[in-house]
DNA sequence: TATTAGCAGTCTCAGGGTAAGAGTGCTAAG
DNA sequence: CTTAGCACTCTTACCCTGAGACTGCTAATA
């Protein structure tokens, strides 16, 4: 079933309203401000039935009306339209990618904080599932008597390296002929393989058999990190009215806390370009929000997502197109190209 | 000029009703709870009196007292009685320093978690100052054509790895060699010397002249960074009165956010045990707010901070128990023994 | 002189009543 | 099908008032 034009027209003058405002539209408003050509009388009777088919609800009789979460589905499918940047955005977007970034995590950072600043809301980036990506090799090296540093380099880049203790009497010697073999055995897996380590390699010479298992339980760890979230001005959404009251400030500020419970939320419908994704109201206990997120990709490699999260109450329109040039603009970034040995060469 | 035992009672009674509830203390509440012996009439006058000399206010004429930074000051220094920890609270300490911890970045976020949990406030924890850790050494590993790893060494550990690029015609030998080198230029200096690198060597030898340059610019990025703040149960305060004004809240998650700000106000007087700062009303517009750190050691050796941020109004006898007990329980840690090998050896 | 009972005085706060205003739905006319 | 007009509903701000909470002061007491 589809909705006349004036519909639809009328349904996006109460999206950007409220957007804008936080208060019920009324008739009056929408007139006044975005259909000067209809009557109120016949934009009332337009709204009472976008109410009855679900699009609408209204606070109490006497009041305007306020989008439902179908409503806002709606808009960003079909009505919402395409933004350019403003020429403050764009300053803001220059500020943080002009200045040198060195490291993927400096990208990161530098994207939750693009987003977080331009649409006063929170900003998230996220490194992609670190069980995905692929083992190239691995050097253990000695580092004082008793410890060694394990380096794990990947399809990505290298992991966050992770130290081990190792008896004394093992020599440098012992582990670079360790680390061949070590690499061998892992070298193409994928790190989440490791949950059924037999299917690495069958059969173990027994002089590195405690290495090998001291490498399972490394790259174990990996898979049960965070997922390395960067959360960036959370405190914008202290500003919004729908966090005004105390107790829903809390419960947003506690799911932004937990950061590891964000990770399916971010990691859902992965290969899409874009996601939005509303919270219904019949939610398991977590606060009303919208989270859009966006897949970063650099010279055409995945290197992890980013997005919003906010009141279901926002500018889709403006979040979207930020999205967009951001991830546009990463594409073309010098940093993400060191991890891209494979076409440079 | 020092006050009555009389009144440091009262003062003490003040506080200790007034933490607990966050209402204005009347005198009838205070023979109620704390001092029966004394009639509602002798405790107004001696109330009257604290408030002449500045120990109390009164939010209105017709309401009881509230305490001043005055009077948490005094109560600090000589008043707080000292508490013995409660067995939920032990059982809380032990959840989290019982499992195993493998890594000084687990210590410390543990100890945040900890102290938020049991005080039901924002707990912190730092890295002591980068700056004077001392280098032991330092290795350049190769591990892709293109890029090398830089292993730094110091006596508090491995610092975070960080990959340079170079130019893929550089041999592994040639970083065996450079190692020894670098390592010899390194070894015994703070990384924080690295601000001025003439101070280091005097004469570098033309072949490692540009490795050495890269090592200096890796160090200088360790100096810059935020200090390694860990922050937890930043959501709490959002259940304190003080906080339940959105203004205040938000001032509050704006001052969190900004993690590299409280670094100074965490190493501010950094070799005594305990700080309590209790920030002045005619404080730079920060928001008002009370910081209660002490130095974490293991084995002797510090490994850094951690603290307490929450309103002026805290239970600071308990949180100072909780603070020294955590100490105590960390310099017995295993994890912190294996960066202290001198003692070992 | 220090303490205390008693009481008048002050201020806050919750509750109720009211009037203004916002916005709708409905009816009837165009 | 659209629209002007109007009655109706509901919210909100405001004022007022009475109850309640504490104090400070005075005068009596040990």
């Amino acid at each position: 079933m589809s909705l006349s034009e004036r519909k639809e027209n009328i349904i996006r003058a109460v999206i950007d309203s409220y957007v804008d405002s936080c208060q019920p539209v009324s008739s009056a408003d929408i007139q006044a401000n975005y259909l000067p050509a209809l009557s109120t009388a016949t934009i009332r009777n337009e709204l009472a039935a976008l109410e009855d088919m679900g699009y609408l609800v209204q606070p109490h009789t006497s009041a305007g009306r306020i989008p439902t979460s179908n409503a806002y589905k709606l808009y960003v499918e079909k009505l919402m339209p395409r933004r350019e940047l403003s020429k403050g955005e764009l300053e803001i977007i220059e500020k943080y990618f002009g200045e040198k970034i060195s490291e993927i995590d400096d990208v990161l950072r530098s994207t939750a904080k693009v987003i977080s600043e331009i649409t006063n809301l929170a900003g998230v980036a996220c490194f992609p599932n670190v069980g995905d990506a692929v083992i190239k090799t691995i050097r253990i090296v000695k580092i004082t008597d008793t410890l060694a540093l394990v380096i794990i380099v990947t399809d990505r880049g290298v992991l966050k390296d992770a130290t081990v203790t190792v008896p004394s009497e093992i020599t440098e010697e012992y582990f670079i002929k360790a680390s061949s073999f070590i690499t061998a055995s892992f070298a193409g897996h994928k790190i989440e393989e490791v949950r059924n380590p037999e299917t690495i390699i069958e059969e173990i010479k027994e002089e590195f058999k405690a290495l090998f298992d001291t490498i399972i339980e490394v790259l174990r760890g990996y898979l049960e990190g965070d997922g390395n979230i960067v959360l960036e001005g959370s405190s914008n959404l202290l500003e919004q009215p729908e966090y005004s009251n105390v107790g829903k400030a809390k419960a947003m500020m506690e799911m932004l806390e937990a950061k590891e419970k964000l990770v399916p939320v971010l990691d859902k419908k992965g290969d899409v370009g874009l996601t939005i994704n509303i919270s219904n109201d019949e939610n398991n206990g977590s606060p009303e929000c919208a989270i859009v997120t966006a897949n970063l990709s650099a010279h055409g490699v995945n290197i992890g997502k980013a997005g919003v999260i906010g009141p279901i109450r926002m500018d889709y329109s403006k979040i979207v197109s930020v999205l967009e040039y951001i991830n546009r603009t990463i594409e073309e970034l010098p940093v993400a190209k060191k991890f891209d040995e494979e076409k440079d060469q």
